[in-house]
DNA sequence: CTGATAGATCAATGATTATTGAACTAATTG
DNA sequence: CAATTAGTTCAATAATCATTGATCTATCAG
């Protein structure tokens, strides 16, 4: 799915909320260990299902299903072999890891971290920076 | 957690299953859409539950709940107080976000995706990636 | 046509985890 | 001290989702 910002503002570029969801239904897709380890793959190149089934040791439905749920999230690719049809063929989409990686930077970027003192909190607020003291 | 890899080649640096965990669980944490909203809040500076509570309109012990995943996932820091010690004040990790961006950047970099032809299927393999055709 | 092969789909189970409401702490205020 | 306030913790519920086993679909080989 390609997403259209309603914004072209760059600062405004990561406060979209329709960019928020699709970026945390991405982040979610790549949380669970074992499609991290299907991607790691992938990215050494196109793998069929056995291969993945052997390197990982999984059940091949099992693979299937992580496959189909990067593939629903626009991560991964498939083809079928066009000798043997009974082979598929699976490879990262660098269009969706380049577009995903570059707002993941942007989204999480330290240096655009603000400074702000919170709006609520005791009168004693202007000067808690130097007092606060750090929690366990 | 400071996780040291078990290489120093960069090649080598994404392959580290420990490495691979730690990313998975973090990007689990990220993955939730109303923890990624309070990451968002968190990048526009120091927030107190109560304001989290008020721009996301949920329980506080539910902004809680989040906020303590994200501090386990060494995320978020907390400060209490020191004028008014029943306030708490979340911020974003920024050495842990440094972390992740420059690992994320480098694991999902489409630039290091190999074009390896894939190691088994019929012979026709051989030729296979001019005959492929795309599948639905 | 009959197996065998690669893999997907489906239904059921189990584990994880977000959410809710109630009770609890600790600190401040009157 | 009693009442508020900010926030956490705890137990219970509900929803999500990974995993498993069984079945199903194509496709290819004999």
């Amino acid at each position: 799915m390609q997403l259209t910002l309603s914004t072209n503002k760059l600062s405004e570029t990561t406060e979209d909320a329709a960019v928020i969801e699709q970026l945390a239904r991405q982040l979610k897709v790549l949380g669970e260990p074992n499609r991290l380890r299907i991607v790691q793959l992938l990215r050494e190149g196109v793998q069929c299902n056995c291969e993945l089934v052997d390197a990982l040791d999984m059940a091949p439905n099992l693979i299937s299903h992580h496959l189909r749920i990067l593939r629903e999230a626009g991560l991964v690719e498939v083809e079928r072999d066009a000798v043997d049809a009974r082979w598929m063929y699976y490879s990262l989409n660098r269009a969706a890891l380049e577009q995903l990686t570059s707002l993941f930077s942007q989204f999480f970027d330290p240096a655009r971290i603000k400074e702000r003192h919170p709006a609520c909190g005791p009168q004693g607020s202007v000067t808690r920076s130097k007092e606060i003291q750090l929690l366990l």
